[in-house]
DNA sequence: CATATGTCCTGAGAGC
DNA sequence: TGCTCTCAGGACATAT
């Protein structure tokens, strides 16, 4: 499922193309709903092949190629999308490929082929316009979680009478953290995942922020997580390796890696959430 | 307006 | 063994 530091990793993965040009954009034999892709390929084809590929950047949760024209490509891997620059994990689930021709060091030029594989068929790929950039993605994320401040995210999230859990997935908030990693991130910070935002102390933002800061850094350094089905690859197609230090995502009943209490599993907003209950106590003293 | 729920999708795993 | 059922959760559409 990748979330900011997977998508972290995928972007640092392809970033060898910047510089490259699109000489050939296909959609491979896969059926794909129609709104996977948009616009159609033909135009997409039309408006990059013979662009060269000026920035490669990730907005919350999207890879972003960026053109000389200022169109950008938006990549959305949502649950199973992957961005690669390696084989895929098989061909029935491609979705899209751009082959770029980079220029080498000694003046030649070396083709690479980029993939959007999605086994899900849930991400999305769509090339838009600056203006329609800007409406449908920079005006609707909130800051990034790796540049937000704690003041930020307090003013952001302080009146709200959601669960801080369900309030760190809401992108127009923060943008980046997704459902594997808000657990992680309120164990750190030693809050209890239901906890209303509005019952949360002045206090407790300045370590949530360092919480969320903290937890994203470490989990890129490590190149992401790899769950067990074993979908979310890095550019290059190997593992991810943050899911060996995950506190208390998906062990329910086992113990915490901080206390020995049994890990506990509930259920917010029809998605798993997994906390301490010794580490992450109701009360919002602390 | 803020918040809650339903929807899309496929493959793994459980249970009979 | 082989079938059916449930579940996983990103973002968005629709309902409350």
């Amino acid at each position: 499922m990748p979330e900011l530091p997977e998508v972290e990793t995928m972007c640092r993965g392809i970033r060898s193309l910047v510089g490259g040009t699109v000489v050939a954009v296909a959609k491979p034999r896969c059926a794909c709903r129609p709104i996977s892709i948009r616009p159609a390929l033909p135009r997409i084809a039309r408006r990059i092949e013979g662009q060269t590929i000026a920035a490669i950047e990730r907005l919350g949760k999207r890879v972003i190629l960026r053109f000389a024209s200022d169109d950008r490509l938006v990549i959305e891997p949502r649950m199973t999308g992957l961005v690669l620059l390696a084989e895929p994990p098989d061909q029935d689930h491609l979705r899209l490929s751009l082959t770029v021709e980079c220029p080498t060091k000694n003046g030649r030029v070396q083709p690479k082929e980029m993939l959007f594989w999605d086994r899900r068929g849930l991400g999305t790929a769509r090339l838009v316009s600056p203006a329609e950039f800007a409406r449908d993605y920079g005006e609707r994320l909130g800051p990034d979680a790796l540049q937000i401040t704690a003041d930020e995210l307090q003013e952001r999230l302080h009146w709200s009478r959601r669960a801080i859990k369900v309030a760190l997935l809401d992108q127009a908030a923060v943008a980046g953290i997704g459902n594997l990693y808000a657990s992680e991130i309120l164990h750190l910070a030693g809050i209890h995942p239901a906890m209303r935002c509005d019952r949360l102390r002045a206090a407790n933002w300045p370590p949530l922020q360092a919480a969320i800061r903290a937890i994203l850094t470490k989990a890129i350094r490590y190149e992401g997580s790899t769950l067990a089905d074993g979908t979310y690859r890095n550019a290059l197609n190997q593992d991810g390796g943050y899911q060996n230090h995950h506190r208390v995502y998906d062990r329910a009943d086992e113990p915490c890696k901080r206390c020995r209490t049994a890990v506990v599993r509930i259920v917010q907003a029809q998605r798993s959430t997994f906390f301490c209950p010794e580490c992450q106590p109701r009360s919002a003293k602390r």
